[in-house]
DNA sequence: TATATTTGCGAACGATCATTCGTAAATATG
DNA sequence: CATATTTACGAATGATCGTTCGCAAATATA
């Protein structure tokens, strides 16, 4: 049994909110230094490089959605119904993980090399399962025949600017996930 | 006359371009003096820094933006339909100017000082003249009851992604447009 | 043509970057 | 307690950053 929170992944976790208020170029081993505690030379015991840690961020990310559409597809039998999970996977993750979202959304693409070829296969293939999820749930007659890849680019985007809120409190966050679940399932159009 | 695209143009739009896919603290003075033809030390004749280009793109993109609501707000009565035509502000100018799109959404947190604030001014302007539009709607009973800064928001976000779509025939632009104005009026869910 | 202004460039500046290295303190292991 | 391993640090390295400066070429002005 060791800490719950070891100094690597203390390290991660400090750098990821970094990456999202400076962006990862923006953001200098010194900075990341202050917010740790430590010297940027002592890092390098921890970690290889600050690529490595952009990395490590960037396929936690992907892990997070990957399992998390995983688990969907597993526990929901209507296609529909796994269609308002994933909105609401993508919402609860935005609250519960602000920082690691915005590397994922943006600063994936200084990813470099065989780092950036994996992260990008992950992203396709969960892209790939959301739209098999879309496609399913057109043809099952609940859902509107728009373009799956557009459905899920625009259902990406509208739940991109969550993490911006810093600290919802329970309540305002189940709200703001209702609203948002409401203007895509049912637009905002009064009596369509 | 002159020519219709001065160095001064050039130097700001080869710099919205890089900017885009790179990043501004990952675009340096040399990448942008190889993109424009120039040596680095050259540009200082036609500009005075590196965060005046930033601060110009931004401004340019909110005027934009601006100018559209004030022309819109202009010409059209109903604000519902007002509504709709600010959606389409978002996915014409992300069509046309995908670039400064990404500068506009992005970018901008590495403004400074007096920069930044004007441009958080601008943005702020822009912001709650369309919640004004927002709220009008909701009023004229158009438009579903929902809180106008998270449609606002949802709606920013929902637009965000299409600049990534590199050069759509207008055929094509219009098909996807039209789609996006559908999923946000009238929802995913089949027979409301 | 003579002169003034704009534009471009090579060289260099100080600052900052990620990273390495030798070494010392801290910690774990026996 | 003695030894081995992990962790931290100060100093330095080469690279790259935005920018400045003096000077030449180009261009506009008269």
């Amino acid at each position: 049994m060791e800490k719950t929170l070891t100094r690597k992944d203390l390290i991660f976790k400090e750098a990821a909110g970094l990456f999202q208020s400076q962006g990862y170029v923006g953001t200098s081993m010194r900075d990341l230094a202050t917010k740790v505690g430590l010297k940027p030379s002592s890092f390098y015991s921890h970690i290889k490089s600050k690529h490595e840690i952009l990395e490590t961020i960037c396929n936690q990310s992907a892990a997070r959605f990957l399992s998390g559409l995983e688990q969907i597809k597993n526990s929901i039998d209507d296609p529909f119904d796994q269609w308002i999970a994933t909105v609401d996977l993508h919402i609860s993750i935005a609250f519960e993980n602000p920082s690691a979202i915005t590397v994922f959304n943006d600063e994936w693409r200084h990813l470099e090399g065989d780092s950036l070829t994996y992260f990008l296969s992950q992203r396709k293939i969960y892209q790939q399962g959301v739209v098999g999820v879309i496609k399913s749930a057109i043809l099952s007659g609940k859902m509107r025949d728009l373009d799956p890849n557009l459905v899920f680019n625009t259902m990406i985007g509208a739940t991109r600017w969550l993490h911006f809120i810093s600290s919802p409190g329970k309540a305002s966050a189940e709200r703001i996930a209702g609203q948002v679940q409401e203007l895509l399932l049912s637009g905002l159009k009064k009596e369509s």
